[in-house]
DNA sequence: GACATTAGTCGCATTATGTGACTAATATGC
DNA sequence: GCATATTAGTCACATAATGCGACTAATGTC
């Protein structure tokens, strides 16, 4: 992907957050761009530059494969962002979140590097807008699609499980109200795999298989802040 | 706003979805277009054409302030959207939501017109597609946001209210689950004014006025439909 | 005054949630 | 072996949230 010069407007750009599991929190992986005048380095969100009739999911998808040497096992659209300073002076972005799991957040190229959220190096400000939203529709959508799952492997312990949702979601969760919600939902069987992980009990491991049913239709909620 | 001449790349458009409460559901503001060539009258959801440097939902604003003649009490950016074919052979359209007090529901220009969502003409597909998610975006946000409070007059009954979360979630409430949340909310507080509407009991009349509190974090849910 | 109509409340059963405490099975240190 | 640490898995109970029928209250109509 070659910088576009400035002052050239550009059609829109797609900007991808990609982000993985990393040290019980998010990563989100960035790309380097150093600045041909002053040499100095900064960091950027990878983008792709629009082309006129392609699907927006694929060019999505084709900007995480670039980046990621993968494809991710769950992204979809935050929004467009056209206020803030893009860093490639892009006029409009459209932003796609996308989640890939642990093994494949390897990164060949040196161009590309995992940066936890708590360690992020400055981003420009339409970006850092981006990124904010984008964990927070994860976390909206964390109930609603299986994403957690499939970030784990296709066995799993349901500590593990727990831990995953606890690093998407950024909080703790209590162990009992967690099983028991999960159980109610019925989306996990047993294996009759047990998982001995050095010192404690060993953990019987569990896939995802989700039963029918459907959530019936709640009252209304006031949740408002103000 | 002028019709682009087809085959003209535009950067992108700002689409609107208007919405307002209507004979017990809700009603779009659609525009009328006649096709110069075979003078076929269709509808379509207003646009305009980006301007650049223009805060987006800016443009948006103008764009709902020209078709529906005032400012909307809320209104959110609902995504982007690209794939389908747009009446204005749009490559990319940014989709605003906007909600309009019944009062300012009267348009004066003969080129839009209200049309409820039970009775709506055809659309282009991309159009059909900003419409099905704007309305979902409405009703994800309803108890974030206390647009249903603003759509109604400084005072109300409780049973307007009721019929206006009814009305904008699209399936019935029960009375007493109602308001039991609602005071739980601490959302509204009593007039000393009653209403009289006829036969049945006289009305007491409330005052949108949030107290503090915020809501303790749950803990996980497992809605998934699949 | 009987009845229709709308407002407003209560009570109760059921379900959901938060949380501490308990038991189970393993490894480690002595 | 045996006490202890560590992780897994479960229970029990209190509290909160929800669904819903049934009741009372105040008004207009006939």
């Amino acid at each position: 992907m070659s910088r576009e010069p400035r002052g050239k407007r550009q059609q829109y750009t797609v900007d991808v957050v990609a982000l993985t599991p990393r040290d019980d929190q998010l990563a989100v992986l960035l790309e380097r761009r150093s600045d041909s005048k002053d040499k100095s380095v900064r960091w950027v969100l990878p983008w792709t530059v629009s082309r006129t009739g392609e699907i927006l999911a694929d060019i999505a998808e084709r900007a995480i494969i670039r980046s990621t040497g993968a494809a991710p096992i769950w992204s979809t659209q935050v929004g467009a962002f056209g206020d803030a300073p893009h860093p490639g002076d892009a006029e409009l972005s459209i932003v796609y979140v996308a989640l890939v799991p642990m093994g494949h957040a390897t990164v060949q190229s040196d161009d590309f590097q995992w940066f936890l959220l708590s360690e992020l190096p400055p981003l420009a400000e339409r970006q850092n807008q981006m990124l904010q939203e984008s964990v927070g529709a994860v976390r909206d959508r964390l109930d609603l699609y299986p994403v957690a799952f499939k970030l784990l492997p296709a066995t799993f312990t349901l500590s593990e499980l727990q831990h995953m949702y606890e690093l998407l979601l950024g909080r703790r969760l209590h162990k009992a109200s967690f099983r028991r919600a999960l159980a109610a939902a019925a989306l996990v069987e047993p294996t009759d795999e047990w998982r001995s992980e050095g010192r404690g009990r060993p953990a019987q491991l569990y896939r995802f298989g989700p039963k029918k049913r459907r959530r019936g239709r709640r009252g209304v909620r006031f949740d408002l802040l103000a």
